[in-house]
DNA sequence: TTGAAAGCGCTACCAT
DNA sequence: ATGGTAGCGCTTTCAA
């Protein structure tokens, strides 16, 4: 129960063009460049609207053209940095542009993810970007009902899954999952490993799909050991990196060299090699996708393919911008393409197998507990 | 240039009204819940309400209101993850009031800052929350200046730091910096270690000054070791760390245990304990501050302070909520408790304190090229 | 080239 | 308890 009101009255429009004894049509119109404004009236008012110390109201704006010059960002969660990097990217396009990033998480959780694509719709932005691993047809509907530009990131819409051509409404921007991960097959191959493992992303999204195919079509075109078993199912975390490298290094023969989906399972294959007394990348290489900032770290130093996040969001942004001062143009799909970072976990294929202690805890989930977790919690 | 107009006729408060033949202000005053309306009007209203699906204008609102239901975030950059722990707390409060979240960056700079600071109030924000590690007097003024409710995080103002209370208008949230590495000497003190190394944050980032504090108080309180070269200056990146870590392990008597000011540095140190021969946490202790996701992981496990960054955003979210309320209340500064996480780098101090091996690279910069850079990109 | 006026959809005030 | 109505600050016809 308290004061609500606001005073801050600002400087209207109607205070500028009263200053200068000409109509708010006008002031307007010179605040817009309009070339209708004779040169030197614009100039006064330019001058005037500055030295008052002029703000145009968002609302009063938007309320009229019905554009908020504002954009929502859907993320699956906030956890993961790289998203930032990616709004980062965004930002930098949008904001010179006068325009503001909105943003809210999914939680991964389909209610909460209408309901932020609801609150968007409602504060009247003029697009809608998803960054998602999943969207399913009720959210993507949801989405196609609202009017809106859309972009999509790392998630190609349900309809493309099989043609592989944009048939929807949507824009995409992706990286070259596909050509990342085969670039990652080559680099190994050309190291000298023939047999080489894969942990694969969660198979509800696009780019871990893509991820996987670009592994197999690399083992097909080098004539690489094809073997089924060489391709473990993971699900993006450390822990399924964990799993999927206990499987792999675990084969009666083998792998020489891992690939993870992801750079996270990369460091959980890592943790397990270590916990077998493989030396990597002497005894086993190991690689990732995305190149997270502690893949870098001297201790980590992980060979991986770049996801070009900070291009992403510019990418994005810039394709927004397209949309908005032209809405009809076609939906398109830009993939950017990735880089390999050769860092110190590969090496050539050793000579002599060595097939590493049997893992000293069969329990994974023992395992974990006593390597994971904290051993104590002090609450100062 | 293209088609710019949007159709998007939405079902506004008069079409209600009309289907009704009730006035525009009783479904107003129905939709916001007032008690005058009577229960039978306001029932049949909501119901129509929901059947013509209509939804609320937020920039109609937000014109008459001057309020626009949403908050400005300013961070400093938006590569450390633990902002996004802010925000996804501050969302879990705001955005069930009905509350968006804007997020701007500084990337550091005064500059930018200022003109965030500018796009927001352009907006009609409700309120400014700025987590920043500097913050100079006229970011300060400014902020003062557009006359709303700000909320610093991690962040006293600048007339605080030698009075350490609040006088200022904002409110203030952060942790317990001092008290989290006061707790951090006591677990070193009471594994029996007797010289503990400290690398300090920033300088000018009034929570690093506190964690310096928190050193020094554990030092003289528990009878340590008070030298003087066992603080070196660094400023929370990992070859900050790495810079301290060689300060410190080269000291010609080493301390058996060394205390980052975040786990960043923390991570620097271990790569400098590995590279001379030093095994953590049997030779030597380590611990940072802020508890970041990778400190969790098994080839890390890091012993940290953990930064409480979920509970932070909350607590700043709930404080927005009282002030939108009650604008009168006065300021308050909410210190958060931090928790020691123990993990696996830090063990008993040894009996005997091995030097190690001396560094291999006496040029820093050169040894990093190597440690830390890429061999080769490829571009795929 | 400039001005006058009509709203955008909502809330808030005052009258009923 | 409900209805009428005057704006919030801006853009956008249309007239001058």
């Amino acid at each position: 129960m308290g004061a609500r009101r606001r005073a801050k009255r600002g400087v209207t429009i109607v205070d500028v063009a009263e200053a200068l004894g000409v109509a708010p049509s006008t002031v307007s119109n010179a605040l817009h460049d309009k070339d209708i404004v004779a040169p030197r009236t614009k100039a006064r008012i330019m001058a005037m609207a500055k030295a008052m110390n002029y703000e145009a109201s968002a609302a009063a704006r938007a309320l009229v053209t019905r554009q908020s010059s504002s954009v929502g960002v859907i993320l699956p969660d906030f956890a993961n940095p790289v998203f930032n990097e990616i709004i980062s990217g965004l930002n930098s396009i949008l904001v010179p542009a006068g325009y503001a990033t909105l943003v809210a998480s999914t939680a991964n959780d389909g209610r909460t993810c209408k309901a932020a694509i609801h609150a968007f719709v409602k504060r009247d932005v003029d697009a809608i970007v998803v960054i998602s691993q999943c969207l399913d047809i009720e959210e993507t509907a949801q989405l196609a009902g609202c009017g809106l530009p859309v972009v999509l990131v790392h998630r190609t819409p349900a309809d493309w899954q099989t043609t592989h051509a944009p048939s929807s409404t949507f824009d995409y921007v992706g990286m070259d999952n596909t050509g990342g991960v085969y670039a990652l097959v080559r680099h190994l191959a050309d190291l000298g490993h023939r047999r080489i493992g894969f942990i694969t992303g969660p198979k509800q999204s696009s780019a871990a799909c893509e991820r996987t195919r670009g592994f197999r079509d690399g083992v097909a075109a080098l004539g690489l050991d094809a073997a089924p078993e060489l391709v473990a199912d993971g699900s993006y975390d450390f822990i399924a990196g964990m799993r999927g490298a206990r499987e792999l290094l675990s084969l009666p023969q083998r792998p020489t060299a891992v690939i993870a989906a992801n750079d996270l399972m990369a460091f959980g294959t890592m943790d397990v090699a270590q916990q077998m007394g493989l030396s990597v990348p002497k005894d086993l290489s190991i690689v990732g996708v995305d190149d997270v900032f502690f893949s870098a770290f001297p201790m980590i130093s992980l060979t991986t393919a770049r996801q070009p996040a900070t291009e992403i969001g510019e990418s994005v942004g810039e394709r927004l911008l397209e949309r908005f001062s032209d809405e009809a143009l076609s939906p398109i799909a830009v993939t950017l393409p990735v880089e390999i970072i050769v860092r110190h976990s590969t090496a050539e294929a050793p000579s002599r197998v060595d097939p590493g202690s049997p893992l000293s805890t069969d329990n994974l989930e023992a395992y974990l507990a006593s390597r994971w977790k904290p051993s104590t919690i002090i609450v100062a």
